[in-house]
DNA sequence: TAGACGTGGCT
DNA sequence: TAGCCAAGTCT
C-alpha cells in the first residue's frame, strides 16, 4: 500500500481476499500484474447493470459479447436485433442507448472510448455513475462512483439519518472524500461489493465488515435502519386488453413494433390498448375469445391485461404477421411473454 | 424536478 | 403475499 488512506486500504485488502468473479471483471491479482480492462465491456456490463442483478446480467452479457465482441461490431448491429437480444432484461432505453452510444463511440471516437469523466457523460445513456465507473474501472482513474450500495454504505459508516434522495448530494461528499489515489478502479468495485455483500440492505454482516471498528452507524446501533428513504407512492392498477392473432395454415403471428419512446419503448409485441385508459380498437376483425388474464407489475404501476385470441386471414390495421419460424418469444418482453404462455 | 421506465429474487 | 430492492438515466 501506497499513499491509500487508512479506510480504502483496509477496503482494498478485503477486496484482494473477498473479490468476486465476474465475466466483465479484472481479478485485482491480473490487475495489478498489468492487465488491462477491456472499456467496451466495463461500459456494456455497467449500462446492463443499472438497476438490475449481477444474476440477471451474467448470460445477458455472455450473449451480448459472443454475438458483438467490440464496440464497432455493436455498432454495426441491426437495432431489431439488439432489441431483442436485450428482451427480459427491463428497462429498454438502456438498450436503445447502448446502440446509440456504441455508433457514437465510432463516428466520433474513432472506436476508442474516452477515458475522460466529462466526455462519457456526454454519451447517450451514461449518466454520473456510469460514466465515473468506466473511467475508474476501465481507466482507474481516481472517480468516485456512487451507486445504490455506496449510498447505504457511505449513511452508515457515518450514520446519516438524512432521508434519501434529499442526502444523496451529501452521501456523494462523503464517498468522495474516501476515494484513494491509489488504484481507483479496484477501490470503487470494492465499495460496490461491500454494499453487496457485506453491508446489505437487510440484515447486513457486520462482524465480517472490514470498516466495523469505524462505522458509527454500528455503534449506534441503527446500521440496519440506513438509509432512511422517503415513502413512495402506491403503485396504481391499470387495465388493458392485448390481443394475439394467428394465420389458419402457416400459423403467422401478428405483432407490432412499439413507438421508441415511452413503456417497452422499441421493443416487439401483440397489439394491445394503451394500458392508461386510451382505448384503442383491436388491429383486425376476427371472432376474438377470451383466453385468460395477465397480471404485470412495472415500476410504477400494475397491469392486469384481458388476453384475445383469434385465428383469422383478416388483413391487420396494424402490425404485421411474422412467419412462425421467425417468431420467437424470448424476444419479447416479459409481459408479452406472459400473454404468448396463455395460448402456447 | 419528480415521475417514467422492467424485471426477478427475496422476505 | 405484497412490498422492497438491484452497479441509474432521461426528460
Amino acid at each position: 500500500m501506497t499513499d491509500t488512506a487508512p479506510l480504502a486500504g483496509q477496503l482494498l485488502a478485503w477486496y484482494d481476499r473477498n473479490h468476486r468473479s465476474m465475466p466483465w471483471r479484472v481479478p485485482p491479482a491480473d490487475r495489478q500484474a498489468g492487465v488491462v480492462p477491456d472499456p467496451y465491456r466495463v461500459w456494456l456490463s455497467e449500462v446492463m447493470l443499472q438497476q438490475t442483478t449481477v444474476a440477471a446480467v451474467r448470460d445477458y452479457f455472455r450473449r451480448f459479447t459472443a454475438l458483438w465482441p467490440t464496440v464497432a461490431d455493436l455498432a454495426a448491429a441491426r437495432d431489431e436485433d439488439v432489441m431483442a437480444e436485450w428482451a427480459g432484461l427491463g428497462y429498454y432505453a438502456r438498450a436503445r442507448n447502448l446502440l446509440k452510444c456504441a455508433r457514437a463511440v465510432v463516428a466520433d471516437h474513432g472506436g476508442q472510448f474516452p477515458s475522460r469523466l466529462e466526455v462519457l457523460r456526454q454519451l447517450p445513456g451514461i449518466g454520473p455513475y456510469t460514466a465515473a465507473a468506466v473511467a475508474a474501472i476501465a481507466f482507474d482513474r481516481p472517480e468516485t462512483v456512487v451507486d445504490g450500495n455506496v449510498e447505504r454504505v457511505m449513511a452508515r459508516l457515518h450514520a446519516v439519518e438524512t432521508p434519501l434522495p434529499t442526502v444523496k448530494p451529501r452521501l456523494t461528499e462523503l464517498a468522495a472524500a474516501l476515494t484513494p489515489k491509489d488504484r481507483p478502479g479496484d477501490y470503487a468495485q470494492a465499495v460496490m461489493d461491500l454494499g453487496a455483500t457485506i453491508c446489505t440492505p437487510r440484515s447486513p454482516v457486520c462482524g465480517l465488515c472490514p470498516w466495523m471498528a469505524d462505522c458509527a452507524g454500528r455503534a449506534a446501533g441503527i446500521a440496519a435502519s440506513l438509509p432512511r428513504k422517503l415513502a413512495k407512492p402506491a403503485k396504481p392498477v391499470r387495465h388493458g386488453q392485448i390481443w394475439i392473432a394467428t394465420r389458419p395454415g402457416d400459423g403467422a403471428i401478428l405483432l407490432e413494433q412499439r413507438p421508441d419512446s415511452g413503456l417497452l419503448g422499441g421493443m416487439a409485441g401483440f397489439p394491445s390498448t394503451g394500458w392508461d385508459g386510451t382505448d384503442l380498437p383491436a388491429p383486425l376483425r376476427a371472432e376474438w375469445q377470451t383466453v385468460g388474464e395477465v397480471r404485470h407489475t412495472f415500476t410504477h404501476f400494475h397491469l392486469i391485461l384481458t388476453v384475445l385470441a383469434a385465428e383469422t386471414m383478416a388483413s391487420p390495421l396494424r402490425g404485421q404477421f411474422q412467419p412462425r419460424s421467425s417468431f420467437s418469444p424470448a424476444s419479447l418482453p416479459t409481459v408479452m411473454r406472459k400473454a404468448w404462455s396463455l395460448i402456447a
